[in-house]
RNA sequence: GUCCCCAUCGUCUAACGGUCAGGACACCAGGCUUUCAAUCUGGGAACCCGGGUUCGACUCCCGGUGGGGGCACCA
């Protein structure tokens, strides 16, 4: 049996830090053995999955060099690779379920299930669904269904006896059935959740181990009993431990800068990143902490991963990216990295406009565009202040454009002008005012170039860990 | 609240019953260097607590505490 292990993101957002840490594992584990890594888009959540993020993701994980050998891109024996193109296949998966009695349509509305939940809260009961149409004749069930009731579709849960999931580095974790919720397998909209999809998708797709965020194993349950009801073998559990922020929280962009676009954008190598994520809750067997993608393949043991949460520490990432630098790259090479990181001609094309104006010689450009080609520019709260706003509102409304940012799908110079007067309307104050400060987070100083235009060039990513980071100066002073 | 997972320097980790508990980042002090880095040398810094098991526990077991995660028609 060939090992087959997958990354299977959700796009729902930015490229994720944890998304390549999960993968490397995968990765790893998949080219010690012989074996292919594939790469699934979890795309069920029709919400709040977009192609643009779907295409950051892909293009990020091929930054670092993480090639897999089947997926949306690149095709493959198991096709389609994209779960929102698989449609059919869970709808038959789920008749046949539904066939066999292991599953039941559910009719209750959304407002039925959050009454029960308030419920169960208030009396501090375990949360989950109370089995109200179970009760339902299947006949009945079919009838209303025909007759075009909206319904979801669940899976059967004993309600008793317990379930035993063997973790590869745990050992067996044993839960109890009756704290099982009747997860809902088909949605109202005809596509399935991830329980099911993730154990459909698995099984066609031969995948032999799965190798996933701590945060499953609480699920892992569902879907071993799913194996058991279509009378699947299932594959190897392995649940890493997650990245956490310095507070040990799991690892979140509210707190940190996750996206790896931010990474790339910081000026750090992939070699060094995937180097970095080796160094998280894994280690080589001689201790050594500089190595190659290779090197960690050829050395690879899921048993060599320790259990406690990683924090995931920039400052020693930092000092690996200079190693890698110091040390992989000749004069040569390094200019070159130079070049394609920010001293292309497209970069340069998208800053030459806002400056032409602004300077006598071609040497007031050093100055002037710096921040272009900076990563954080830790500005001091007295520059900060300079305006009308005080500290507190400045803090304020820093926080504002935050959560705002943290929103955006569409970064451009018109999204983050309208976005930015949106805060300034919603906290009453003068956009003028509230941009002096964003001005010298932004670029570091009081004045230069236009603002707007900066933030879109730099990106969002850069732009939000900027402003992140001026907020916690003047929390600071 | 409830279920589950986890627990070595501030941080990343080594140790898989017998070590003065090792390395790395960060920090501090020196050396080298025209400056700054880099680099070299040295330093402080950890086995969460309490019970067992054992001739012997960081290592095994139990309890506590602490941290984390899950509890959606999101993944």
């Amino acid at each position: 049996m060939t090992v087959r292990t997958r990354i299977a993101p959700s796009p729902t957002g930015d490229p994720h830090l944890g998304t390549a840490y999960v993968a490397l594992f995968n990765y790893c584990f998949a080219r010690r053995h012989g074996g292919q890594f594939i790469l699934r888009i979890e795309d069920t959540d029709q919400e709040r999955s977009n192609r643009r993020s779907e295409e950051m993701i892909l293009e990020s994980l091929r930054w670092l060099g993480l090639h897999w050998d089947e997926g949306p891109d690149v095709g493959g024996p198991h096709g389609p690779y994209r779960q929102s193109e698989r449609a059919p296949i869970y709808r038959e998966h789920v008749a046949l379920l539904l066939e066999a009695g292991h599953a039941f349509r559910c009719f209750c509305t959304p407002e039925r299930l959050e009454a029960l939940r308030q419920q169960q809260r208030a009396q501090n009961l375990p949360l989950g669904y109370d089995g109200h149409c179970l009760a339902i004749p299947v006949d009945e069930a079919e009838r209303r269904a025909a007759a075009g009731e909206p319904f979801v579709v669940r899976m059967k849960v004993p309600r008793s006896g317990e379930c035993v999931v063997h973790d590869c580095l745990r050992g067996d974790i044993v839960f109890d059935y009756a704290q099982v919720d009747m997860q809902v397998l088909l949605k109202a909209d005809g596509l399935p959740t991830y329980h099911l999809a993730n154990v459909v998708d698995d099984h066609l797709m031969g995948i032999t181990h799965i190798i996933r965020g701590e945060e499953w194993i609480p699920s892992a349950p569902k879907h071993l009993l799913l194996y058991s009801y279509f009378g699947w073998t299932a594959p190897e559990l392995c649940h890493l431990p997650l990245l956490r922020n310095p507070d040990r929280s799991k690892l979140s962009k509210r707190k940190n800068p996750t996206s790896l676009r931010f990474f790339q954008r910081m000026g750090y190598l992939p070699e060094a990143m995937l180097n970095f994520l080796g160094l998280m809750a894994w280690s080589m067997p001689d201790g050594e902490e500089k190595f190659t993608l290779e090197e960690m393949v050829r050395n690879f043991d899921l048993q060599r991963i320790s259990l406690g949460g990683p924090v995931f520490d920039m400052t020693k990432l930092s000092w690996l990216n200079g190693r890698w630098i110091r040390e992989n790259l000749d004069v040569e090479e390094f200019a070159r990295r130079v070049q394609a990181w920010a001293l292309n001609r497209d970069y340069l094309m998208a800053i030459a406009p806002l400056t032409q104006q602004r300077v006598e010689r071609l040497s007031d450009l050093g100055p002037l565009t710096a921040f272009f080609f900076s990563g954080l520019l830790d500005p001091t709260p007295e520059s900060l202040v300079a305006g009308k706003l005080d500290a507190a509102q400045i803090r304020s409304a820093f926080d504002a454009m935050l959560a705002r940012i943290d929103a955006m799908t569409v970064w451009n110079r018109d999204t983050v002008e309208a976005e930015l007067r949106g805060v300034a309307d919603e906290l009453g104050l003068k956009l003028r005012d509230m941009l002096k400060p964003l001005y010298v987070a932004i670029t570091g100083r009081p004045a230069g170039v236009p603002l707007f235009d900066a933030m879109a060039i730099l990106g969002k990513d850069i732009s939000r860990a900027r402003i992140r980071q001026a907020r916690e100066a003047l929390e600071a002073a």
